[in-house]
DNA sequence: ATACATACC
DNA sequence: AACTGGTATGTAT
């Protein structure tokens, strides 16, 4: 039986199943059961106790910090505030319309084109589930020896990378370059082009999509980029362009909702009694002063409902890289080799990409899952096997003896292959 | 600026 | 017996 106490750490090792609605309790029960059992005492389970540990002692000194404050008379804190706040809530842009487009199990959608026998059957690709699947309690990047336990006849299909690329080009052609990643497409042109209302070019797109891929898809409208997942599966759900429903919408949504709040955050702002978008209201004094200036900005904006309107800023790659995880290796001959194979990987990608990089990183994970990086910044600009091979090498080199399971290259300080 | 770690998707 | 590849941010030097 589970006998762990600290329920951040257990939130940490079964994820969302747990409480995940509509299942029963003893189900739940079931599904924490064998989790933990195939977790507990594995070097994976003790690094993630150790995270915890640390995300602990960083929320005792976040309260301490706030228990500085008690007393203290933060009018000025506040009037400063809410200054910013207002300054935030005039650059407001209500004149632009956006729909966020999220396929749901893309992956399972595309194999199950290929092979419709799949339909009926729970199936996963790679260490990813699909929504039927998660009803046994299997989530999203959970490995696929826990799967099997939960759902023994669970079938796992290996990731065909090729095969998703390919099946996203003919669903949007317009903006989906990535599959795994949601679209954001502001069709406010288009709609004034074409008259059509925004519900209309929405489910435009939709039918689109369900005929050249059958792909399963959710379907949000929203100035804000903070509506997915609502009506999931298949759903469409239209977020006003105005303040009011907007405040309303960001006064109860859960902070975990929003893009960019992830586990860590959560639990700190937790712990400092923020869970909605109308705690983070009530509480901006506190968080002005324990929070960074950018996280500070980030939950303003979030508070306020205050998404990005501009879709048009196209952003320039910042790095590149090939990582691959291995049966643990302290052999350095052995490592070498493995350092080999990435750069040569690496050299490739960067050849179809027609760029260079003056800045290496080698990441290691030892076999106890704690991770490493060591970089080095060049005079000049890197680009081919060899020379991935050699500055990589030198940084390898730097930390036997050392047990690993995970070795990665990446390339930084880019450049375009022609200049200079 | 650079190095390293962490968080997030 | 717990992935990969990318971005952004915080902190120290």
């Amino acid at each position: 039986e589970p006998t762990e106490t600290n329920a951040s750490f257990m939130a940490r090792i079964l994820g969302p199943s747990a409480n995940k609605a509509g299942l029963q309790s003893t189900d739940k029960a079931m599904i924490t059961r064998v989790i933990y059992e195939a977790s507990k005492g594995t070097p994976f389970f003790e690094n993630e106790r150790r995270k915890d540990q640390a995300l602990c002692g960083r929320i005792e000194r976040l309260l301490e910090k706030r228990k500085q404050l008690e007393g203290r008379d933060l009018t000025h804190i506040r009037k400063l505030v809410d200054m910013d706040w207002r300054q935030l809530e005039a650059e407001r842009d209500l004149s632009q319309t956006i729909v966020h487009v999220d396929m749901d199990a893309f992956y399972a959608a595309v194999e199950e084109l290929d092979n419709p026998e799949l339909k009926t059957k729970p199936m996963a690709v790679g260490v990813g589930a699909m929504d039927d699947g998660r009803k046994y309690g299997i989530r999203s990047a959970m490995p696929g020896y826990i799967a099997k336990k939960l759902c023994p006849e669970l079938i796992i299909l290996p990731l065909n990378g090729a095969k998703y690329k390919h099946g996203a080009r003919a669903v949007v052609a317009c903006a989906l370059t990535c599959p795994s990643t949601p679209a954001y497409l502001n069709i406010t042109n288009y709609m004034k082009e074409t008259g059509m209302t925004a519900e209309q070019v929405t489910q435009q797109i939709r039918q689109e999509i369900r005929m050249l891929t059958n792909a399963y898809q959710t379907s949000g409208q929203s100035k804000h980029q903070i509506c997915s997942d609502i009506n999931k599966p298949n759903g469409q759900y239209m977020l006003a362009n105005d303040r009011d429903t907007i405040m309303a919408f960001v006064r109860d949504m859960p902070i975990r909702r929003l893009n960019g709040i992830g586990r860590v955050t959560e639990q700190l702002l937790n712990a400092l009694g923020v869970h909605t978008g109308n705690d983070m209201h009530e509480q901006r004094v506190i968080l002005k002063l324990l929070l960074s200036p950018k996280s500070f900005e980030f939950i303003s904006r979030a508070a306020l409902g205050l998404g990005r309107t501009d879709l048009s800023i196209q952003y320039d790659r910042k790095s590149i890289s090939v990582e691959r995880t291995f049966r643990n290796m302290s052999d350095v001959q052995q490592q070498m080799d493995m350092l080999d194979k990435i750069a040569t990987k690496l050299a490739a990608n960067l050849e179809r990409k027609e760029i260079k990089g003056a800045t290496i990183t080698l990441k290691l994970k030892r076999s106890d899952f704690t991770v490493l990086s060591r970089s080095r910044s060049l005079a000049q600009c890197i680009f081919t096997a060899d020379d991935l091979y050699f500055y990589g090498k030198q940084l390898l080199v730097e930390e036997q003896p050392i047990d690993i399971r995970l070795m990665g290259l990446r390339l930084s300080s880019l450049q375009d292959m022609r200049s200079k």
